[in-house]
Order: C-alpha cells, then sequence, then structure tokens
DNA sequence: GTCATCTGCTAAATCGATTTAGCAGATGAA
DNA sequence: TTCATCTGCTAAATCGATTTAGCAGATGAC
C-alpha cells in the first residue's frame, strides 16, 4: 500500500478511502479514483486482512467446532455451513474436539482469540463459555447467548416407529447413541414417549448402546453382534444413525438373518450412502445441509446485528421418513 | 495487555518478553516474572493473535483446498491433516472450489491475504499461482514450488487387474474418472499398462466415465445403467473409486445381476463404508489419512526452514490390494 | 475585497502486540 | 574515587491497514 502511495503520489489514507468506496470518498474526483485502481490492479494490490481487521475488528471469520471429520453427519453439516459462508465471503476454521473435555472447553477461546466472529458447534455440548455468537447444531442444552438448531426428534421417533408398527412389527431392538452425541437423550426420550403411544414394548434385552468414539459402522456391527448372542427374538431393529445401522445389517447377515425378510432395519440421518447401501437404507431423514445452513444463516445474522440483537432460542427442522428396501412387512 | 502493564506497574514490553520467554526475558529476575505470569492467570489474558501476527509475519494458520466436502476422499485426507496440524497447534481454513477454475485460481491468493503460511491442495489441479509453500495430494503436475502427494498407481492397478485376471476374469468392464479428477488420467495410464503387460484387451464398449461433479455413488450407478443398456458381456468391473462401485452393484442388481456371482466388482480407495457396504467391497487401498498426516508434515517442514530450504518434489505412497467380497472367482 | 463554503487531500492516531536500542542505578574492580 | 559492567526495565519504532480531524487553495456570494 505505501509503495502504491508512493507511487502514486498520494497518501495511503485517500488510497484507503477509495479502495474501501468509503463515504469520505465522494469528495475525490473520479479521475483520482480511477488512477488508484488502476494502480491497485496493475500491481494487483491486496489488502493485508490482519491489518484490516486489528483495526476494524471485523475478521468475517468463524469457527466450527466438529467431534470428529468423518463421513456422514459432520460432513452433510460442514457442507451446508460452507455453502453459507461462501455466498456471504466468510472464510472458517474447522476444529475438532475428538470428545475431549478440555478441548471442547478451550477451542471456542482458542478460536476467538483467532478473532473468529462467531461460532458453530455441530453435536457437540457446547457452555457457551466465551462472549462471542454461538449456534450449536443439535446441542441441546439451552445456553445463553446460543442458538440451538434442533430436529424435531418426536416426529422423527413418531416416522419410524409408526413405518414399523404398521408393517406388523412390534418387537423392535433399539440401538441407543454414545452419551457424548449431543442427540441421544432427546432421541431416547422421544423413541419411549412415542413407544409408549402406540403400545410398543421397549425391552431393555433389545436395547444395546453404541459405546466408542469411533464414527466406523464398526461399532453398531460390534454392539448388534452383542446383541444376538442371546438369540433374543425381534423382527425389526432401530438403529441411532445409518451409519450403526449398516454395521448392524451386516452383524445380522453374518448370523444368518436377512434384511428385510427376516429383520428390518431402520436408521437415522440419510447420510449419502444411504440409497446405495444394499439393501438401501430406510430411514429417518434429518435435512443435515440446510440444517449448516440455518445454522451459518442465524449466525450471520447475529454478528451483522448489534450485540444486542435479539436471537432466536431453538430452530426446530422437520424430519421427513424415507422409505426404502430395508424394512418390509413382518412374515 | 495495557490493562495488565497498568495492573503490574511495569510496561507492556517486559511483558511480553516474558509471556513469549524471549531471550530478552533472562535479565528478569524470577520474582517479576512470576508476578506477570500470575496477573496474567488473574486476568485470563490472551493475547490477540491478529496483532502478533501483524508484527511478526506468522499465522500458524494454514489454507486447506478441496473439490467439495462429502463423504469419502476429501474427508479421509482432511481427517489426517487436521491430526497432525493440531499436534503442531496450527490451525486451518478450509475452502471448496467446486471445480470452478475461477475459484481454484483465486482461493490461494484469497487462503495469502489471510496470513495462510502454507496451501494444502487435495485432488486438485493447483498451478502454484501463489508464493506460499504448497503441498497437493493426488495433483500430477509439475509445479515449482510444490510437492506432491501421490499413490504408486501403476501398483495400484497391478493389484487390481491381476487379482482379477488369477480369479480367472478378463472382460473386464471400466469406469473412467471424471475429467477433473487430477487421479484420472495417471490412473487410466497405469490401468492400459498393466492391463496391456497381463494380456488383458481393454475394449471402448466396456469403458464408461463418470460425468457429473456430484459426489455420490449416482454418478455411477446412473453411467453403469448406461453400460449395461447395450448388454454387453463382462465379468468384472473395476470402478473409478468405491463411490462410484456402490452406485456400479446398485446398477448390476437392478438388471438381474449378481454380485459377485455373475460381475466381481473392485473399487479403489477403501473409504470408511467401503468394509460394511454388502457385499463389502474388494478394492485398492489408498491411505488417505496417512497422505494427509505427510501432506501436513511435509509443509509445516518448509513452513519451518528458510524459503530457500530444499523441498521433495513428489512423495510416492503405496497402495495395498483390500481383498473382500464383492469379487469372486470367474463362474 | 472579504468571508464562508467547498474541494481534494493529508497528518496523525489507532488497533495490540513484538522487538531493538538504550537508560538509570547498583555493583565491583583498580 | 572512577570507570566499566551488569541488572532490570522501558521508550519508541514497527507491522499494514483504517479513520478522524483538519489544512490549504479555489470558488462563490455580497
Amino acid at each position: 500500500m505505501k509503495a502504491l502511495a508512493q507511487h502514486l503520489g498520494l497518501s495511503t489514507a485517500t488510497i484507503s478511502l477509495v479502495i474501501n468506496r468509503s463515504p469520505g470518498a465522494k469528495s475525490i474526483p473520479h479521475v483520482t479514483q480511477e488512477r488508484i485502481w488502476a494502480a491497485a490492479r496493475k500491481f494487483k494490490y491486496r489488502p493485508n486482512l490482519m491489518a484490516r481487521s486489528l483495526r476494524q475488528k471485523r475478521s468475517f471469520t468463524i469457527g466450527v467446532m466438529v467431534p470428529e471429520i468423518s463421513e456422514g453427519y459432520s460432513s452433510m453439516v460442514l457442507s451446508g455451513v460452507e455453502d453459507h459462508l461462501f455466498q456471504e465471503g466468510y472464510f472458517y476454521f474447522v476444529v475438532s474436539h475428538r470428545h475431549r473435555e478440555d478441548l471442547i472447553e478451550e477451542y471456542p477461546h482458542l478460536l476467538r482469540q483467532r478473532a473468529a466472529e462467531g461460532i458453530i458447534a455441530v453435536d457437540t455440548v457446547y457452555a457457551g463459555n466465551c462472549d462471542i455468537p454461538a449456534v450449536s447444531i443439535s446441542g441441546h442444552r439451552h445456553v445463553k447467548g446460543v442458538t440451538n438448531i434442533v430436529l424435531n426428534h418426536n416426529l422423527g421417533a413418531h416416522l419410524a416407529l409408526e413405518h414399523l408398527y404398521r408393517l406388523g412389527h412390534t418387537r423392535i431392538a433399539l440401538i441407543k447413541g454414545q452419551d457424548f452425541s449431543s442427540d441421544t437423550e432427546t432421541r431416547w426420550q422421544a423413541i419411549l414417549s412415542v413407544a409408549r403411544e402406540l403400545g410398543i414394548v421397549i425391552d431393555e434385552k433389545l436395547t444395546v448402546q453404541l459405546d466408542s468414539d469411533s464414527p466406523s459402522p464398526e461399532v453398531g456391527h460390534r454392539v448388534t453382534r452383542k446383541l444376538l448372542e442371546a438369540n433374543p427374538q425381534f423382527t425389526a431393529l432401530f438403529a441411532f444413525n445409518d451409519i450403526s445401522a449398516m454395521g448392524a445389517i451386516k452383524a445380522l447377515r453374518e448370523t444368518g438373518r436377512r434384511v428385510p425378510e427376516d429383520v428390518s432395519v431402520i436408521g437415522w440421518d440419510d447420510i449419502q450412502g444411504a440409497a446405495f447401501h444394499n439393501p438401501s437404507l430406510t430411514t429417518v431423514r434429518q435435512p443435515l445441509r440446510q440444517m449448516g445452513i440455518v445454522a451459518a444463516e442465524t449466525l450471520l445474522k447475529r454478528i451483522a446485528g448489534p450485540a444486542s440483537t435479539e436471537y432466536p432460542k431453538e430452530i426446530v427442522l422437520e424430519p421427513k421418513l424415507v422409505v426404502r428396501e430395508s424394512t418390509a412387512r413382518k412374515n
């Protein structure tokens, strides 16, 4: 910039005014403005955004916290977030905390230090311990300063269980989510409540829980094997998510059960692979990309407004049942 | 920081020296140092990294360019990159260019403006048009200033074709990658060369090409359907990647062909879903996480060294054949 | 001719740190 | 006593921009 000023015989102040089209530039004649633009183009001038942020206290950067970078959930959400941020000219840091409490606590501060103007927490119990705007996707705690983007879990449980019920299934095995997943408890309560409504008995012996922080179908596979060891009777299985449903299907096949002829399997999420699994997965679709987009929109709106701006405490999105091949009438 | 200085009756300079453990702090007595640390803790002092970067010209930030955030390839690589950067205290921006030429050209500059100290380009033809260190994963162009991390495609093609050949397959259908994928051409040439070696004839009528920038199995599904329309004879199919292999398997099943009994299918990548597909996928495993880690290591090494540091032009990693259920002896 | 206003631009402060040169006072040696 | 050296610290420049207050000179009104 100094070089530009020198070359043009102007001050850096003038250049700054023009480049930023600030109101103060009104009094600068058109010819001078053109000279400046021409020179900027010629020397490929690109302002140093560090310096600019330092002064303006705007960085056009936000931070996104995810449990891990993996297939499935986080990727889809990130893709939505990215979409909207890109349109608005924001960049973002990604940090993954691998469910480590200390990192979940520390990352918001680190992001703030790096001038992030806001935080999106994905599937993370975020304590809001940092005074920048935040949006939590599937964060079910109500925390001051944080907007929660959540799915209507009751509707989801309804769609899934009613679907199975109508197909004649009443003995339904369940795979519960890991304790650290912020959706686990909410969804579980929704399932219990809907089951009661439909008169479906939730048998503890038909229930297993994911127990490892690996994002691989292996976990669902393992717990389903364990479930099957006692050789319990059930005709349908409702998995915590598509990933674990895939693991479960493998376990069922390995032990001689056909899906869906012997056991219907229903997942949750509708990740990209679900439609192309064999059998293709019947599942409760979460609008994951949409949740990412809404999260980004909400956050940017808060950032743009004054600090006191009212913000929604919760935004609820609706799931849809996607019926494919992995569920069938009980025979 | 000013507040700290005021509170301690010291100058900001002193505090800076101590906090950063710079050599100049040697002459500051231990008691003063302790006072400073105590106060910093008490007031939870966190230096403004923008200001620090501006002065030091170090940001401990790099940029990662990917085609899109999706399941499969990019996620796995990103996960490796993240792993290493995390250990070294670096943060990273993710930008996805969706194969848009203008963005591929522009993003490196934008990242540089945001003080990124280096760039990792994933599956992107990176022109190196920016004077910061860069590492390209599966970038096959040799560009000044860029280290290429590549797979030994010849070995991969060998492993796959020889596997099929030994199972008795000689009429092999092929799904070629999208033109924009930087691996497409290299892998294709490797396949042609290995096929010639093994005496396998590559029949143009048995070859289709992925043609959409969607990262979904849908593309593989569609082109396989097209391939099957002419009802050609083949007993094995070698897909460009696992994603398209999954789509292909679906297309084969829909048209009454069993996998692997009628057609063996082999993929490439070994993404997380591959082992849990049904049938589980035989595939050429790329050490994707490893590639991410190596990329990050290489980049940070270059950043740490003086600008003139020698850097490797190319690092070759070896694939492995993972035999699962989707391939079988020709019957 | 005089004063007010406008035009076109700049000087200087500022953001929050790092870093270099060097100052004042204490200590030690001759 | 005097000078050199060391100890403990600070003043001030700097990074690269933005932003505010205001300065000269031209123009216009009366």
